[in-house]
RNA sequence: GCUGCUGUGGCUCAGUUGGUAGAGCAGCUGAUUCGUAAUCAGCAGGUCGCCGGUUCAAGUCCGGCCAGCAGCUCCA
């Protein structure tokens, strides 16, 4: 390979996946001079860097990534060739058993019959590899690279099986690209929502209800503004809203299928002898709805939309901040329609979804799932339903990538994936055809010719779970929140307390606009009110002192630190109207 | 749930080889009235996650439980 050549650089993704495989080489290389004890399982390039899974009768700390990670810098300059060779099944058994590697002789009996099987050779180390790698490990920058983390993992993501250790490394062919790379992760770390919705009193969770959220004063400022921009867009889109009980009877889960396929999942007890399940979703109430009166074919598509609190026992290691709870709200709808309406309002929906996206600026990635393994239905109408799902957004002129078997027990999906400021993607929407529930529930509608007929539906959700969103949407803006959105949009800071009078006279005009505003009144110096109302991420702060008292005016300063000037309250209530109005992000 | 780690006043953290707890910020009180990112002083605040064990003595050692963190698995 020659350096010259540019396909030999991290831009071109095959290459640095090539790097990458070739460092997980590297490292399992270093792990087996330091402890030969230790059995390897896989290690390919992911993403981000690489990681590899291992066997050992000891558990790696930092300390031992060090030790690694300095070994693997002696194989670099060793410049080890690696070669690949290809044996046939009995002797390549026999290669891996030799040297006791357990996981590579399971890897072999598994792979199917005629399968070439390849090794990579570097020194005095072989494993199993399809490749490709590297030409010489002396083309791995030792100090652009990094192992980030040891932690656990399946072998095989089968829980039943061998818990491993698994490590994790990233590598650049610059050690400023690297500095970068680290850099991200901590700006990463300084957006948790969990941090920040400590310090921005947004919401807290409890010992004392592991993964039930508790929304505080300014927390739900936010979530309420959020569900009436929800509101307000769905209204707008044809949408009316319903609400259902959180409780409903066994029979009802056992009619729509979740008693047999979401029990584990679904927290019971027990009223007046019957037993009863707290909603993990929303759908069986709604079909409640639609059944209670009867229908026509004019009503539909008949959208019915619901802020369902549902409940869902999460296992406790996958509890994390808002985006794993055990309790949220789904900003649920559910379209009821004909067969010749699905590809519309398919299409409709995601153009209500571009809207509400494109309002936080967070672009996304669609994914097609298919049907799982535990699954309700015929296959045929499996497939007719997937492929229906494919024309809606193929028309639309949107990519998407399939995500096989991972759909509802009820039916095919499209999820959104959206990307926030920092590149990391988070699934909020999604669309979930269904053409099962309906059937169990009997619904029908009265067609043009007079006959009963089966509607079919789509449950849907924009945001998702309205405390993911706001968990997203918090890291997404680092706490600040446009001005729409802010649990305070405007502070007034007085300089001394004969503008106290004038303090009180703004806020309450400001409040009057319906503005959400708060005074800073208190005996401390400017510059610490600055600082602290900027920390606290507030859009805008308006300095009151005895010239504003004068003037008439107040002092804006935006919490970027750019000073406007001063200006009359008017003035300034239409600046920050138009922003508001136009759900500006700055 | 699994593997590893962590758990000290509201928050962020110190607490050496076990000898009965400290700092900064926040809070309260007082002084200061000072125009764009921290004014000064004083006061108060903790049965060191919970339960049990070892010991003359445990925040510090051991065990169990609970919760959190990093992953795995699962998912909105």
């Amino acid at each position: 390979m020659s350096e010259e050549n540019n396909q030999y650089t991290f831009e071109n993704p095959e290459y640095r996946k090539t790097y990458w495989h070739t460092c997980s080489h590297v490292m399992a290389q270093a792990v087996k001079r330091l402890w030969p004890e230790v059995k390897l399982a896989i290690g390919p390039s992911i993403d981000e860097g690489w990681y590899y899974d291992m066997d050992a009768p000891f558990a790696f700390t930092p300390e031992h990534l060090a030790e690694i990670e300095a070994e693997m810098r002696k194989i670099c300059k060793e410049k080890l060739k690696l070669e690949r060779f290809e044996l046939p099944r009995a002797e390549a058994l026999k290669l891996m058993a030799d040297k006791d590697e357990k996981y590579k002789v399971e890897l072999i009996n598994d792979l199917p019959e005629g399968e070439t099987i390849s090794f990579y050779k570097q020194g005095e180390f072989t494993d199993l590899c399809a490749g490709p790698h590297l030409d010489s490990t002396g083309r791995i920058k030792g100090n652009a690279m990094k192992l980030t983390a040891c932690n656990a993992a399946y072998w095989r993501g089968d829980s039943s099986r061998e818990t491993l250790q698994r490590i994790y490394g990233v590598a650049f062919p610059k050690k400023e690209e690297l500095d970068a790379y680290l850099e991200r992760i901590e700006e990463a770390k300084r957006r948790d929502h969990r941090r920040l919705g400590k310090e921005l009193g947004l919401f807290m969770l409890r010992d004392e209800g592991p993964g039930f959220p508790f929304f505080l004063p300014k927390g739900m400022v936010l979530k309420n503004t959020l569900l009436d921009y929800w509101r307000q867009i769905h209204k707008r889109y044809g949408y009316v809203e319903i609400s259902t009980p959180i409780m409903l009877n066994r029979q009802l889960w056992e009619r729509s299928g979740h008693w047999d396929h979401y029990k584990n999942n679904m927290y019971t007890t027990v009223i007046d002898e019957v037993d009863f399940a707290v909603k993990p979703m929303n759908c069986p109430g709604g079909m409640l709805v639609y059944a209670s009166e009867p229908h026509s074919y004019k009503e539909l598509p008949l959208r019915v939309g619901e802020i369902g609190l549902v409940h869902r026992h999460e296992l406790s290691g996958a509890l994390h901040g808002l985006f794993r709870v055990r309790c949220f709200n789904q900003d649920d709808a559910h379209v009821f329609m004909t067969r010749e309406q699905m590809q519309d309002v398919i299409q409709e929906t995601v153009r209500l979804f571009d809207e509400v996206y494109s309002t936080f600026g967070l672009s996304y990635t669609i994914e097609l799932s298919t049907m799982p393994e535990d699954h309700i239905g015929t296959v045929e109408e499996w497939e007719k339903n997937q492929d229906i799902l494919k024309a809606a957004i193929t028309a639309m002129g949107k990519d998407f990538v399939i995500n096989e078997g991972d759909g509802a027990f009820y039916g095919p999906k499209l999820d959104f994936h959206l990307a926030d400021s920092l590149g990391r993607t988070w699934q909020c929407g999604t669309i979930q055809l269904d053409s099962q529930l309906p059937e169990r529930f009997e619904l029908e509608y009265t067609g043009e010719d007079g006959a009963k007929h089966r509607p079919v539906m789509i449950h849907r959700v924009v945001l998702g779970s309205i405390e993911r969103f706001i968990g997203v949407i918090t890291e997404h803006f680092a706490g600040a929140f446009p001005a729409w959105l802010s649990p305070v949009q405007v502070k007034v800071l007085t300089i001394t307390d004969r503008a106290d009078g004038y303090a009180d006279e703004l806020a309450g005009k400001l409040d009057e606009l319906g503005f959400r505003a708060e005074e800073d009144k208190r005996n401390e110096k400017i510059g610490k009110k600055i600082r602290e109302a900027t920390l606290e991420k507030i859009p805008y702060m308006l300095v009151v002192g005895d010239r504003d008292v004068e003037n008439k005016t107040v002092s804006v300063r935006h919490r970027s630190g750019e000073d406007l000037g001063a200006m009359s309250l008017e003035q300034f209530a239409a600046l920050l109207r138009a922003e508001v109005d136009a759900k500006a992000i700055k």
